[in-house]
DNA sequence: CAGCGGTTCATTTTT
DNA sequence: TGAACCGCTG
């Protein structure tokens, strides 16, 4: 008896090969997480493996928590010394850990790309460069691209020789480093590769980790860069027990510096390599198997590998042309509407994807006239607030004072009267002593030309800052938030606003203040230091716990991993999925095409049940229509799969399918030819306003005020309720509008359904 | 030094 | 279309 009975024989064989390295190709849905923990757990429970052995990297903090979750519930408390973690999370640990035997100061700070900004701009300013010849976006882009291929500036520099574009970028990139060291911070790049290098430099401690490490386990290896290879291949080097997960044809951060040839070329990185194909799927039915297969299949760089089942055959994968991206989406509300109607599936088992974010505007829209709750996976992290990273920024500079960049986010927030030619004063103070503007402050007498009124200001703030540095020894981290936010005269500001935005943002504040809490309650590891390194590794997808019973809209990145019963992907257009670029790039480059088809591929491998393509004639692009024509992707699936419909004769054809009548059939819609130039000064038909009674077949019609719901308010227009206190005619709401949160007295205000 | 209006610019984004 | 950002003005 073993735990791995459970498994499918290739699935069993990718959990008992744990000696020497190990390729495991694993398609969708085939059960891959199924395979790293069950090799975990009987790595651990039947082997023998001490737990603290045992090394499992992935590349998300989602990823990571559920897999410690189920290796939990197969292995109980060991589960809690073995060690899971994303990449970025386990190389901060090992630079924390090293900090001494690295030469590293351990508080440095973790860049974020708005800082990254903030460094580049400065750089620009003290190197004279105009934004209008280099963008900031342009320069990280390549400093970044730098980075993972583990060039550092000087080398950089050495392949750039000559040429005036890259010397300039080799110069930039040289103050850039000079800068982030200066802070004490590192970028999200920097993690990685600082540690491949600190490696390199000290063989003695990588030595101690390669021996600890018996078994590594790396989970979505298509998607590892460099760095994360060049890691991967240090910590197996001396057991060799490396286990890689991956399937190449899910392979979609290229642009994030991810190299599919390093799944494509395990064997020969690892001659010995055993290779085990999981090519049973669990999720989907054959029809789009056989879809998603056969748009796959036309990829040329790929290990190769069909994706078969046992389930049924299902239905067939519908294809929809709509006229415009408007009605397409109305059309993707209205099946989910007759889906959900039925009582066969809920909204939670309904996704929305797309290519690009811009494409949630019609779907958001038309969602909140139809009344269903709805989420957007990967909108603004609540980190990102500003209110948030304020706060955070403080406590971030308590942590590493010499932090400049940080610092100069918060010198003049909440306004302490401390502007730019103040602070340029002191900059300049600094920078001639070689100090940090922290350091700076200390002397601030000193600093010439500064007005009596700034010197004060800035006095109190380097006051203010001691003694929240004094205050941090001896308070606990929620006791230090709050004492941020009163100390520094944050809520102050806020209250003395006395707007309804201010107020919303207060509310913020003190969810970060709960949330401070509960991070030290129910954490072991609760300091300062921690606690803001989780929250700067934190992405938007680990926020929102639960989805509820609500429609998930997400870009096909952010699904990957996902399933749903229910999976509409809108805007099947060339030009846009493939997208203009990989389009115009396929012209020189025919495999320039094969990433976005991976992205189809996994787009419509989330579906488990129905999978729904629509594609719209025209689109507002930009504010105007554009024309658009059908996906080449639409054509790589076989067409008796298929089954087309179209939805553009203006209200019509809603209601015939609703009669019962035949959809209109048509295989391969051939876009109208529109003469060039032609604008649509129509728009869609006024929209006759939903009624409870018409949205009531999904939401009890009493409640039309539940938390989550759309309504409509006489003065503010339409807004969705957000919180929901008493009942009956005492009811009070709080109501998300288009630009504030209201409360609202149900019994006075004139609310109806939106 | 904050508030305004005009200009520019737009993939995907696990960390 | 809209946000983000610049430079100007009071």
């Amino acid at each position: 008896m073993s735990i791995l009975d459970a498994l499918n024989p290739a699935q069993r064989r990718a959990a008992e090969t744990i000696n020497g390295p190990l390729l495991v190709l694993a398609g969708a849905g085939s059960g891959k997480t199924r395979v790293l923990t069950y090799r975990i757990a009987s790595l651990v429970n039947e082997i023998g493996i001490a737990p603290w052995k045992v090394l499992a990297v992935t590349f998300t903090n989602k990823a990571a928590g559920e897999m410690r979750e189920r290796v939990q519930t197969l292995v109980g408390g060991l589960a809690s010394d073995i060690w899971i973690g994303t990449f970025h999370s386990i190389c901060v640990r090992l630079l924390r850990y090293e900090a001494e035997g690295f030469g590293l100061d351990s508080n440095f700070s973790i860049y974020d790309e708005d800082d990254r900004r903030a460094v580049i701009r400065r750089v620009f300013k003290a190197n004279n460069i105009d934004e209008r010849e280099l963008t900031p976006r342009q320069v990280i882009g390549q400093i970044s691209q730098a980075k993972n291929a583990m060039l550092d500036p000087t080398e950089f520099a050495r392949q750039a020789g000559e040429a005036p574009g890259k010397r300039q970028m080799a110069e930039l990139y040289t103050a850039y480093e000079t800068e982030l060291r200066r802070n004490n911070a590192f970028d999200f790049d920097d993690l990685l590769t600082e540690v491949v290098h600190q490696f390199n430099r000290h063989p003695e401690i990588l030595k101690k980790y390669q021996e600890r490490f018996e078994h590594f386990l790396v989970d979505e290896y298509q998607d590892t860069n460099k760095p994360q290879y060049m890691l991967c291949r240090q910590l197996s080097a001396h057991h060799r027990n490396i286990c890689v997960v991956g399937d190449d044809d899910q392979s979609i951060y290229k642009f994030r510096g991810a190299d599919i040839r390093n799944i494509l070329d395990f064997e020969r990185d690892y001659p010995d390599a055993n290779i085990v194909r999981l090519e049973q799927n669990y999720r989907s039915t054959a029809r789009i198997l056989s879809a998603a297969n056969a748009v796959i299949g036309n990829n040329q760089d790929r290990k190769g590998k069909e994706l078969w089942t046992e389930g049924p055959e299902g239905d067939p994968v519908k294809v929809v042309e709509c006229d415009t991206d408007r009605r397409e989406a109305r059309h993707i509300i209205d099946t989910i509407r007759r889906q959900t109607g039925s009582g066969a599936y809920g909204l939670g088992d309904t996704a929305i994807l797309y290519r690009t974010n811009a494409q949630s505007r019609p779907l958001e829209e038309e969602l909140q006239r139809s009344g269903f709750p709805y989420i957007i996976v990967g909108g603004i992290r609540f980190y990102d607030r500003k209110e948030i990273k304020d706060i955070l920024s403080y406590l971030r500079v308590l942590v590493n004072p010499i932090d400049d960049v940080t610092l100069r986010r918060i010198v003049n927030t909440p306004r302490r009267g401390i502007g730019d030619t103040s602070l340029e004063r002191l900059q300049i103070f600094a920078q001639e002593r070689s100090l940090s503007l922290f350091a700076a402050l200390e002397q601030v007498d000193e600093v010439p030309n500064l007005g009596g009124r700034a010197t004060k200001s800035l006095s109190e703030f380097s006051s203010l800052l001691r003694g929240l540095i004094a205050a941090k020894e001896t308070l606990d981290l929620p006791e230090l938030g709050n004492e941020v936010v009163e100390k520094s005269g944050y809520r102050e500001m806020l209250r003395e606003e006395n707007t309804p935005e201010a107020e919303a943002r207060e509310q913020n504040i003190d969810q970060l203040l709960a949330e401070m809490t509960e991070y030290f309650d129910t954490n072991e590891e609760n300091s300062l230091e921690t606690y803001l390194e989780e929250k700067s590794l934190m992405s938007s997808a680990d926020e929102n716990g639960e989805e509820g019973n609500a429609i998930t809209l997400m870009t096909m990145h952010s699904a990957k991993g996902l399933e749903y019963p229910l999976v509409f992907i809108s805007g099947m257009e060339e030009n846009l999925f493939p997208t203009a670029r990989a389009v115009d790039e396929s012209r020189v480059n025919p495999q320039a095409i094969e990433e976005e088809r991976r992205l189809c591929y996994v787009g419509m491998t989330r579906a488990m049940e129905k999978l729904n393509l629509s594609y719209a004639l025209r689109r507002y692009a930009y504010g105007n229509m554009i024309e658009c024509e059908p996906s080449r992707f639409l054509n790589e699936i076989p067409t008796e799969l298929i089954e087309s419909s179209s939805e553009i004769d203006r209200g019509f054809a809603r209601s015939r399918q609703q009669r019962g009548g035949p959809p209109a059939r048509k295989v391969k819609p051939v876009p109208k030819p529109t003469p060039k130039g032609v604008h649509y000064e129509w728009d869609e038909p006024p929209q006759v306003t939903q009624n409870a009674a018409e949205f009531g077949e999904f939401v009890d019609s009493d409640d039309f005020l539940a938390v989550g719901q759309w309504v409509r308010h006489p003065k503010w227009g339409r807004g969705q309720i957000v919180e929901r206190e008493g009942h009956g005619e005492k009811m009070k709401l709080s109501i998300r509008f288009q630009t504030q949160v209201k409360r609202v007295a149900v019994a006075y205000a004139q609310l109806e359904p939106a």
